[in-house]
DNA sequence: CGGCAAAATGTTAGCGCTACCATTATTAAT
DNA sequence: ATTAATAATGGTAGCGCTAACATTTTGCCG
């Protein structure tokens, strides 16, 4: 029973806390959260009294009231397109490898391509105070870009190059594309449809389309393209395929936006029994490691997204501690993967 | 200057807290938390009024602060094997349609199917108050254990079935190994090898095995198992198959612990001309898409694994909110997929 | 137009921790 | 032994928000 000028208790039945420690320990409050969080200032008699208290009352740290006092949460916040996507998985495992090492905890979430939904979670989630904010791809919308303009904590947009509120760690897409299509040129073909879904959204396939339209166009050759709805990863590929057979009787080749797409159409191909690449030569993007396990094996470009990943996390750590970094921008390049697909 | 009885700010040039929202406003700090947290309290006018100040002194809600005070941080802590795994990611997927909706927020990490690992994540999240917490499996080392049955918020184990400490959404692997033993029984072979890549980490690859294993045995036939080192996902089953070729001439089946062994397998069978499934059978387990692309399609055994991931979080929403549910225990089941495989 | 319940808003006191400065214990130097 | 320096520990006051209760305002009825 509490009078009406009781002091009323907030928490029940909760944990203990550091005073609880402390109490325990013989010591105050603040020498347990430096035994937490620098135990080298602590004497060692001392360090090991409070760590046999914090066993002894089974403490269990608040991390909210102590990213709260000390105004650092620890927080990444990471927003990528798709958790569907392979790529991203690597690129977040890439991260996650060398955040989790510093004590660093992600917080992930999905656009579905969106840029609208980029924003929302661009604002929701700096409401956590993170650290740093790590987002796929330089293209926001005016308000996300004015936000992260606006915010003082270090931002890396990744996965593409060119210009960037803070850090930028990514690939040139136009020039992947490029260097595809001048590949498939000089393998001989004239006539390529690159093939997408959804572009529009999509829009680093774009960048590489431009890319392949550029040198197809310097050759004076037509560059068509043909964006498929997403279906599938795989399907979508098939139909594409049999898309492009029926409505451009003249391709010797297709340029797939990636290679989810481009072993669809193979594996498809496969069944159909269209031969590639004398009847049909595929090229994809990304060189995922099912491209090297079908027959014929895929030629790709291969996109280090694991090394986005952990280069983004090892930047962005850098920068958090005030480290100097080299540069803000970093190209981390693509390679050209031949198989016997085209 | 500050004398050294003058109150020292400790924060510099921060943020606007709701107290600058209320002045602005002309209401109380109070109101504004309300505007917030539960708009339908405050009148649309006063209402009105908060959010033009929120926008006008460009407030940014700092939740870590909401969390303290209301001892509620609506952080889902989700620790899952790995996030190489597709079957996972899709889970994740699933967890997070639903948990996004309701507004909760996913702290995620990967234990690499090591069991201290998984103990010192479990420590790790508890620090941050989270209102669930879902786990993989229902196998923790004697500490975790410990600390699940202590903790009193819900927590989902997932994808398995069996003794769970709250809430279990899963499978009964035992039973899919039975599956599909039966199925290749009934299908005339004989001499079938389970395979799989280190059971000892992925045990519910091992509990497939012992079900694979009684069905065999009880019709008198051996069930031998053939654990690999894993390599890369593709390259481990193409190997596999080698080794069953070389080392099991009787062979006329293999059971693989997982689509991706399987469909590494298939590929590597078809570069090699090996006949499947003439020559040898293939069966794997997950029915991941790759499977149905492939020739002859794969025979599976399909698990739903969007779903245990959108049952556990609707389960665990319930469990949060108070609601009562019909019951701890959810079985999501299986589907036997048969392609030509085997 | 008074009276009263319900709705809207306000006041106070924490949530559990850490920054900042102050104090005390220990060691080194003379 | 004494002092000066350093190392170790402590006291106090918040961090920004919300729970719990208190107070005021509003709507509605006779």
């Amino acid at each position: 029973m509490f009078s009406s000028k009781t002091k009323r208790p907030r928490r029940s039945v909760m944990q203990p806390t550091i005073a609880e420690v402390a109490m325990e320990a013989r010591v105050s409050a603040i020498t347990v959260s430096r035994v937490l969080n620098s135990p080298d200032v602590v004497r060692p008699a001392t360090r090991a009294r409070v760590e046999a208290a914090i066993d002894k009352v089974g403490y269990v740290r608040n991390m909210l009231a102590g990213s709260l006092a000390s105004a650092s949460s620890r927080f990444i916040a990471v927003i990528v397109p798709s958790l569907s996507n392979i790529v991203f998985i690597e690129v977040i495992n890439g991260l996650q490898s060398e955040f989790e090492r510093q004590g660093y905890q992600i917080l992930l979430a999905n656009t579905d391509y969106d840029l609208e939904r980029e924003c929302q979670l661009v604002r929701t989630f700096l409401g956590w105070s993170p650290s740093a904010l790590i987002v796929t791809g330089l293209r926001h919308n005016s308000a996300c870009q004015r936000i992260l303009q606006e915010w003082d904590s270090p931002i890396a947009e990744i996965m593409e190059l060119g210009e960037a509120v803070d850090l930028n760690i990514g690939l040139d897409h136009r020039e992947a594309g490029r260097c595809m299509a001048r590949y498939l040129l000089e393998k001989g073909h004239r006539n390529v449809v690159y093939v997408a879904a959804q572009v529009g959204r999509d829009y680093r396939a774009g960048l590489r389309y431009e890319g392949h339209w550029e040198v197809l166009e310097g050759s004076d050759l037509t560059a068509p393209l043909l964006d498929m709805d997403q279906l599938g990863q795989f399907e979508t590929g098939a139909r594409a395929l049999d898309s492009v057979l029926a409505d451009y009787p003249d391709a010797s080749a297709i340029h797939f936006a990636n290679d989810d797409l481009a072993t669809g159409a193979l594996l498809h191909a496969q069944r159909q029994g269209i031969r590639v690449p004398e009847t049909i030569a595929i090229a994809g993007f990304n060189g995922l490691p099912i491209g090297q396990h079908v027959t014929p094996r895929l030629t790709t470009i291969t996109s280090p997204r694991y090394r986005i990943g952990r280069l983004a996390a090892e930047h962005v750590i850098s920068r958090i501690e005030g480290r100097p970094l080299h540069s803000n921008r970093m190209d981390v390049g693509f390679e050209l993967t031949i198989g016997e697909s085209a």
